[in-house]
DNA sequence: CCGGGTTATTTCATAATGTGAAAACGATTA
DNA sequence: TAATCGTTTTCACATTATGAAATAACCCGG
């Protein structure tokens, strides 16, 4: 009979849901062979493009299920099949997605998101894109209270003396950065900004690793801050989310709150979890 | 019983066949608004939302059987709904378009499609894409006669001088093509290159509004082609295909052959045929 | 503030639909 | 040639999706 033990939602359609499983089960395993072509695999790690074997045995659907599911998305070009009889994602998705595309706007996706993040820390909440060798405000919710940090929309600050700005740097990668630093010179703002190419890049790089980028008064003694990325579903890092606080008032368990509004972003822009790893 | 509806299929799964049927009329009322007078409104308003009712009439669903179909599409976040109760396509799409994104490639989608057309026709088929005032050959279906037209991969050609290019011209606009024609001074290659700003823009207009551009010896005397706009899933004009023949061998009968397989390279890459009605 | 018309949602009896065990197929490999 | 593995088709069955109708929510004009 049925063994169906995770049972997603209250009412919805089997067909559907199972097709979805399938979907998400070629797209985890339509991972890109680029650049970790090491010598030396042990074999079992290589992503192999998804078999009818593999995507049944991964969403537990029965052989002969799967595939009825997958001709018929393969018949609605969803799915394709390659020649060798494995199964990608399909050509139709890209003309629905550039539907989805043209409407989503990175301002608006991300004004609620920053409206509960400003409501549940009662703290300025900026977005920031960059522009070169700085971050643009593009969007901002502020806080209510008498003292607060605000910045002028469209007003631009260095990427260095700035949280998401060193996110950016270290999405950049170590020799970016460092040519970044010679460009500019790491002019320092106040005497906590970071002015040695070294410190700049560990700083940044261990921010970008851990998901989330402090500023401790390096632009403005007295304001401190605490970014993090967003990334759209190419993967690109498109944006900054960023919450400005008096350096006394700020929090760290407001990182989890951060971090969580980025996710919320990014996922709002079609990023998908796992990307790479 | 009373089933008049069209069944294509050989087999297909019922559910999933409708729910396509439902994404594209989506799709279909996202589209960017064109002469929609239905409501005198301002302001609010940016884009037609699809309602239940729309599209159940639209795709011949029951609105109940539509309702619920569109909710299991909710739940698996392929469609949104606005606070207003309509539908659009959902972020999902777009994480999942992303890995077809990485996947389509340009030339690998174009070589079997180019291959059939040279073997079809007997000529040498090019595809092309543009770099600022230039078009670059970047592939290439070499004809087998013993008299041919060959462009080196990597070589360069203008745009006024190339059926391609003018397609391209003619994508930028009036505007654009009258400051190409300044910046290039439109440099005759041949005695039938056209060297006249509005003469080369009319002559572009009319080959993109007819889908096809010639180049009747514009860039060598002897040397006659046939192209054809290339649009990827966002509506860009990415690339254009060719195809090139000594001048008396070339036949107008070629022409729907030239303009069919640019359609399937566009619909390769994501682009869907009616963009607009 | 109240009808009346419209649209969205839920209900539920019904059979049409998708299901999956098993068998057939087809490609490799021994 | 037989054996093995993965894919595809078949088919009896009941789970599943269906759609008519009833209900709820909504929107306007009076």
């Amino acid at each position: 009979m049925n063994k169906s033990s995770k049972d997603t939602s209250v009412s919805s359609i089997q067909v559907i849901d199972r097709m979805m499983m399938l979907l998400d089960a070629i797209a985890a395993n339509d991972a890109p062979a680029s650049g970790d072509t090491r010598a030396g695999n042990t074999g079992t790690t290589f992503r192999p493009p998804a078999s009818l074997k593999v995507l049944s045995a991964e969403t537990g659907l029965h052989p002969s299920t799967a595939h009825r599911i997958l001709a018929a998305l393969s018949n609605n070009k969803l799915v394709e099949r390659t020649e060798a009889g494995h199964y990608q994602l399909g050509i139709k998705l890209l003309s629905l997605a550039s539907r989805v595309q043209e409407r989503v706007d990175l301002r608006r996706e991300a004004l609620p998101i920053m409206d509960r993040l400003r409501s549940a820390l009662g703290e300025t909440v900026n977005l920031t894109v960059r522009e070169g060798d700085e971050v643009v405000y593009v969007e901002r919710a502020s806080s209510h209270k008498t003292i607060r940090v605000e910045q002028v929309i469209g007003s631009r600050a260095p990427l260095h003396v700035t949280a998401v700005g060193k996110l950016f740097l270290a999405h950049d990668g170590h020799a970016a950065c460092q040519t970044y630093a010679q460009r500019t010179g790491l002019i320092a703002y106040t005497i906590n900004t970071l002015t040695h190419t070294e410190s700049l890049w560990h700083a940044a790089r261990d921010a970008l690793q851990q998901g989330y980028a402090l500023d401790n008064e390096e632009a403005e003694i007295g304001v401190g801050c605490i970014g993090v990325p967003v990334w759209d579903a190419s993967g690109a890092m498109v944006a900054g989310l960023s919450i400005s606080a008096p350096i006394q008032r700020r929090r760290d368990e407001w990182i989890p709150h951060v971090m969580e509004a980025g996710v919320q972003l990014s996922g709002r822009l079609g990023y998908h979890i796992r990307e790479r790893d």
